[in-house]
Order: structure tokens, then C-alpha cells, then sequence
DNA sequence: CCCATGTAGTTAGCCGCCTAATTATGTATT
DNA sequence: AATACATAATTAGGCGGCTAACTACATGGG
């Protein structure tokens, strides 16, 4: 797997081909930028992926852990449900594999009988403070390659696109 | 699902305050950029989910049907699983979806035993079709705040950073 | 010629995501 | 107080990714 970096990145001629083989009038070069960055947020969720294994987590496990040391340790499923922006079930299956791994616990709630509490144990906050050098460094290196300004113009462009998107989701 | 539009994509200052936190030295503008792009690729690719879905289809299987058509609308698994990047069995998965659908047919080949060959339908090729216009439309309008330059730049700095994290992953 | 090794495809089983349905509890209305 | 509605969490089942193991076939070296 991860045989080759261009995994699904077509290049400009491809696109082009593609939409004349449709009979269609895009502009080869927006949609060859939408595909591209679809392309480069997968490959970098793979090689997130990778670098969580190595630390018996995973993306989604991480995350959870993440957000629920910066809420002191603790919250409702349903709230990291609405701040991971994924499903309650979806959440359900995580903890239950965090819970298995002992990085959390399962608490009831004292005021809401319905609800219950997923607690980060020491072991888990031991893992996020051994996982984060690696992590931030790993990320800051992603980016190496550009300047502070360059970073900001592709940070003002990124928002852009990612706006006119969830516009365009309806 | 999909509530927010920054699901999972924070501000300057929570990075900034998760590397304090771990007493680290990263730079919060590169670890921002880096997860915000992340967080775009999950965001664009759940977006394609929902696109794809209402033509009964998925990212994965849009990707082994257009990659069938670009092949004269034949290619042995192994071949495909090469193209799009995704393991054998995954295509295995994914060709058992699309036969059922009637999309694709499954063919031994004649020369080696071993293999086999999956083969656009009619009914596939008409879905692709149905498909693009919509599909290259959604692509295009993705990117339809930027203009040319800013598309061109937005490629150069995107093609950099996947540069550098190609290199990175070892 | 046979056997070892390699390759093609599938299967089995795990993970993370989803939706829909279920169960339990809280809240509000009458 | 009872009934209706809303919310919390889980469960069941599907999809698409993966690895590892298995089967079937091909091929090259002794």
C-alpha cells in the first residue's frame, strides 16, 4: 500500500482529457485543485494514521484523547461526539477501544441519569504527553518546506476553498 | 453529521495552547496549517461521500469506475488496486458492490489463469456519465472563490507541502 | 520433471465511520 | 399524575479501508 506519493493525484493533461472525454467546459486547473487537495488530506490522514500506530492509537483515538485533556479530563460522549464533529455511535466504538486499552474509563453521571462521563486515566494522559513531541514535530516538518508568508497565504487560501465548499454543500 | 463547518479545525491560539502545554517549541502557524489541511481533506472527502451517495455510489467505487473507463473499460484487479492506490482486497470489496449493482461484470482471463478482468457495463459507463457533469461542476465550484493565480499558487505551495511530507513518512 | 517461489484473487477479521433503531432517563404539557 | 416529546448512550448492521492467511495458477532452477 502507500506504493507510490501520487496515489490518486491525476496530473493537469488527465484532468483536461477526462473533461473533454464528458463534453464538459470546466476549467481543467479547478478542478485539478479540488482533486489535488482531496488527494494530498487523504494521504496525509494515511500518514497520520501510520504515525498513531506506532502508539497503539489511531486518528479518531487520538483526537478523542486530545479533546478530552483539554476539557480537564473529562466530558460526556455526546459532547466529544459534537466537538470531534462525528456520530454519538461513532464515539461509542472508540471509547470502548480506549476503555479495552485502559487509556480511559467509563463513569455514570451523578446529575443526569442518562448520561455518563469518559474519564482520561493516568496511563492515557502518559501516552498523550509521550505521543506529543513526536506529533507537533511531525506536523511542524509537514510544512518545512514553506515560509511564514507562504504559510499565510496558503492558510487565507485554504480557508477560502473550504468556505466555498461547505457553501456549496446545501 | 457534518454540524459545523470547523469540525476538528482549530484556532491559532488552542494549537498555541496545546504546545505550551506540552512545554514544546513548535511553530503554532506551521502545526495550524498543517491540521487545518487535514481537516479540509476530511471535510472535502465526507462531502464527495454525501455527492457520490445520491447515484447509489461511493468515493472508492467512482474511483474504480472512472479508472475503468480511462482502460477502455477493462482492467485486472491487481492493476486497479495499483492505480487507485488501495490494497487488492479492497478491490475485491469494492468490484463485489459494483457487480451487484450491475456496474461492473467479472471476467477470467483467457491468457493467465490467475487473473481475471473487471469490465464496464453499459450500465456503468451511462452512470458515469449521468455522473460527470454534476461531479466536475461540484469540483469546480470548490475552488470558485480564487482566482487563476491564486489557483496556481495554491497548487505550487500544496504540491510542496505533500513534497515534504512524502519525504518525511520514511 | 518436479519443486520452490512468486503472483492473482479471495476470505476472514479488525478498525473507524455512518444511519437507524432501542433503551433509559429527563422534561414539559395538560 | 400521566402522557408526549426530547435527549443520552448503546446496539445492529453496512461500507470501505487494512493485514494476514489461503487457494489457484505460473514459472524457473536443479
Amino acid at each position: 500500500m502507500a506504493d507510490d506519493i501520487d496515489k490518486g493525484a491525476p496530473t493537469l493533461n488527465q484532468v483536461a482529457q477526462q473533461i473533454r472525454h464528458y463534453g464538459l467546459d470546466a476549467d481543467p486547473q479547478s478542478v485539478l485543485v479540488a482533486v489535488r487537495l482531496v488527494a494530498a488530506g487523504v494521504m496525509l490522514g494515511q500518514a497520520a494514521e501510520v504515525h498513531f500506530a506506532r502508539f497503539g492509537l489511531s486518528t479518531g483515538r487520538y483526537r478523542l484523547l486530545a479533546d478530552l485533556e483539554d476539557s480537564a479530563g473529562e466530558k460526556s460522549p455526546s459532547r466529544l461526539a459534537a466537538s470531534l464533529g462525528v456520530s454519538r455511535a461513532t464515539v461509542t466504538g472508540l471509547v470502548d477501544g480506549l476503555e479495552r486499552d485502559g487509556l480511559v474509563i467509563r463513569r455514570p453521571s451523578a446529575e443526569d441519569g442518562r448520561s455518563a462521563a469518559v474519564v482520561l486515566t493516568a496511563r492515557g494522559a502518559t501516552t498523550l504527553r509521550e505521543l506529543a513531541p513526536e506529533h507537533f514535530g511531525r506536523l511542524e516538518a509537514m510544512v518545512g518546506e514553506l515560509s511564514a508568508d507562504e504559510r499565510a497565504t496558503f492558510l487565507d487560501l485554504l480557508g477560502r476553498i473550504v468556505r466555498g465548499t461547505s457553501a456549496l454543500a446545501e
